[in-house]
RNA sequence: UCCCCGCUAGCUCAGUUGGUUAGAGCACCGGACUGUUAAUCCGGGUGUCGUUGGUUCGAGUCCAACGCGGGGAGCCA
C-alpha cells in the first residue's frame, strides 16, 4: 500500500506546501503560508523561497515588481509571510510550479531581523546547532531528520499494528529497576521526606517487566516509549533520555524473536526509505555518503547469525590484534562487534546464547548450563541496535537464578506469579529507537537524532 | 567515570621563536546588476582572543585551575 500522508489538507483554511507543490495546476488562485528560507532582489524581479515544514522543498515566489524598501527589509531569512498570487509553471530549472504574485499580495506576519538572527544562509555546524536547539528545527538537516524521525515511529506503529500486536503503554514512573542493576533517576516531591507512593519509585529503564504481564494475556503486544538512564555516558550513541521499542511475544522461543527482529528491521528500513525518499537524498548528499544503499544492501538480505561462542571463534582465527581479550567468557567489545558486523558479515548479525553472567536475570537458561537464550543485533556503524532474549518461563529455574544474584524474590513476586499462572514460552527485544533513526539517516550523534537531548551536565530548554 | 583534542568576529578557522594597530572566507550592512536557485560583482571589520590566577619589561601565544564543546573508551539501547 502507497501511504498518500499528504493528500489531506493541512487545515480547512490552507493546504500544506507538500500537498500544493503536487496538485496545483498552472492558473489555479495560490495562497501559502510559511517561512522565507532565502530570498534574492533585483531591480525588476525578486525571489521568495518559502517552507512551511511540509516538504524538503520550498516554494518559490517570483515577484515581478520590486518591493518597497521596508518591505524588503522584511522579507530576509526565516521572516514569516502569507503570500497569495496564482500558481504558473516556472521556466527555471528547478521547479516545475512557482508562484507569481505583486508586493502587495505578500504579507509579513512576523518579520527576522538577519542580522541578529543566529542561523545564517550558509552551512552551520551541528555542534553549533546544538547549542540553539530552540532555533535547528528550522534548518534543512533537522528538518529532514524530524520528518524522518516522525516518519519512523509510525512506520514501526504501522508494522505491529498490521500484526495484531497491542500497544501497552507501560509506566514511566516504575518501582523496580528492570536490569537488577544500572543507574537509576528516582521520583520524590522535593520538601516531601516520605516516598509519594510510598515507596521508592524510579522513571523506568525499560517496560518489559510490565509488558510481559500483558503478552501473557494478549500473546502479541509492544511497548513504544520515552526511557531513562542515569548512567554517566559520554558518547555520541548514549542518552539519559531516549525512546525504545520492546515487542513481546508469547508461545515463542529465541528463533521466533530473531525472525520478527529480522522481519521488523527490514520492514521499518524500508518503508521509512520509500516515505521519506526527498529527505533521504539530503542524507545521502551531506551526512552520510551512499548512507541509503547502504542500508538497502544491509536488509535486502538474510542476516547472518552466530553464537556468541563461533562469535569468539571467528574473532580468534581473524589474526586481528584486539585491545581488548577475545576468548569464551569475554564480553564482546565495540571493537570486537564492528569487526562482526562491518568486515566479516558487511551486513547485520544476530549473536545468540551468551553467557549468563553476562545477561539479564530473566533471560532463558540453555541446557549447558552456562549460556543464556540471548540475542544481539549487530550493524555496521552503530555495533548493537538490539537486545533481546526467550524468557525463562520455568519458575523454579527464574527464582533460583534472583537468588542466585542475590536479588530479593519478594521484590518480583508478581514477575513470578506471571510463571506460576498458565505460563508459556516467550521472548522479545528492545530497539533503540534513536539508533535506530541514526542507522538509517547516517547521523553520528544522538544529541541530533532527538529534539531536546538529555545528557550528563546538560538539559537545557 | 577514564584518555585525547579544542575554545580568536555572527559562523568556520588562520595567527610564526612571546613584541607594538588582531586576520581570512562566508554571514551581515551599503551599492550595482541579473528569471534567479547557497546568484554574481564592488565597498564596509562588526572582537571582553572561554574564565580566573600566575610567569614576563611585554601574553591570543607559556603555566595552573575551572568552565564549555568535540572525539574515543567503558556501560548499554
Amino acid at each position: 500500500m502507497r501511504l498518500e500522508l499528504s493528500m489531506s489538507p493541512t487545515s480547512a483554511r490552507r493546504s500544506s506546501i507538500d500537498h500544493l507543490l503536487q496538485h496545483a495546476e498552472p492558473g489555479q488562485p495560490a495562497r501559502i503560508e510559511g517561512w522565507i528560507k532565502t530570498s534574492r532582489f533585483s531591480k525588476n524581479v525578486s525571489f521568495l523561497h518559502v517552507f512551511d515544514g511540509s516538504s524538503p522543498r520550498t516554494v518559490q515566489v517570483v515577484l515581478s515588481e520590486p518591493p518597497s524598501e521596508d518591505l524588503k527589509g522584511r522579507l530576509g531569512i526565516h521572516s514569516a509571510v502569507r503570500v497569495q498570487g496564482t500558481w504558473v509553471a516556472s521556466p527555471g530549472g528547478e521547479q516545475a510550479l512557482e508562484i507569481q504574485a505583486t508586493p502587495e499580495q505578500v504579507q509579513v506576519i512576523g518579520p527576522t531581523d538577519p542580522s541578529a538572527y543566529p542561523i545564517q544562509k550558509k552551512r552551520t555546524s551541528l555542534e553549533h546547532l546544538r547549542t540553539i536547539a530552540h532555533l535547528r528545527p528550522r534548518t534543512n538537516t533537522f528538518q529532514a531528520t524530524f520528518r524522518v524521525r516522525n516518519a519512523l515511529s509510525w512506520q514501526i506503529h504501522r508494522f505491529f499494528q498490521e500484526r495484531g500486536f497491542l500497544w501497552i503503554h507501560t509506566p514511566i514512573i516504575a518501582a523496580s529497576d528492570t536490569e537488577g542493576a544500572g543507574e537509576l533517576f528516582s521520583v520524590e516531591v522535593p520538601g516531601q521526606s516520605e516516598p509519594f507512593f510510598g515507596r521508592p519509585t524510579y522513571l523506568t529503564v525499560s517496560g518489559q517487566l510490565q509488558v510481559e504481564c500483558f503478552a501473557q494475556a494478549f500473546s502479541n503486544v509492544y511497548t513504544f516509549g520515552p526511557t531513562f538512564r542515569a548512567e554517566n555516558s559520554n558518547t555520541a550513541r548514549h542518552a539519559n533520555e531516549f525512546w525504545m521499542i520492546e515487542p513481546e511475544i508469547a508461545f515463542a522461543d529465541l528463533d521466533d524473536v530473531i525472525a520478527l527482529a529480522e522481519d521488523f528491521v527490514r520492514q521499518i528500513s524500508l518503508a521509512t526509505l520509500e516515505q521519506c525518499a526527498q529527505d533521504f537524498e539530503l542524507f545521502d548528499r551531506f551526512v552520510e555518503k551512499g548512507v541509503v544503499q547502504a542500508v538497502r544492501s544491509s536488509v535486502d538480505k538474510p542476516f547472518a547469525r552466530i553464537t556468541y561462542r563461533e562469535a569468539q571463534e571467528l574473532l580468534q582465527q581473524s589474526g586481528r590484534s584486539f585491545e581488548y581479550p577475545i576468548g569464551f567468557g569475554q564480553a564482546l567489545q565495540a571493537e570486537h562487534e564492528r569487526f562482526l558486523a562491518e568486515e566479516y558479515f558487511k551486513g547485520p548479525v544476530f549473536v545468540t546464547d551468551y553467557p549468563k553472567e553476562q545477561k539479564a536475570f530473566y533471560m532463558r537458561q540453555n541446557d549447558d548450563g552456562l549460556t543464556v537464550a540471548a540475542t544481539d543485533l549487530l550493524v555496521p556503524r552503530l555495533g548493537e541496535i538490539i537486545g533481546g532474549s526467550q524468557r525463562e518461563e520455568r519458575l523454579d529455574q527464574l527464582k533460583r537464578r534472583i537468588v542466585e544474584l542475590g536479588m530479593e524474590p519478594d521484590d518480583y513476586a508478581w514477575y513470578l506469579d506471571l510463571r506460576r499462572f498458565g505460563s508459556v514460552p516467550h521472548g522479545g527485544f528492545g530497539l533503540g529507537f534513536e539508533r535506530m533513526l541514526m542507522w538509517l539517516t547516517g547521523i553520528k550523534n544522538i544529541r541530533d537524532a532527538i529534539p531536546f537531548p538529555r545528557t550528563p551536565g546538560s538539559a537545557a530548554y
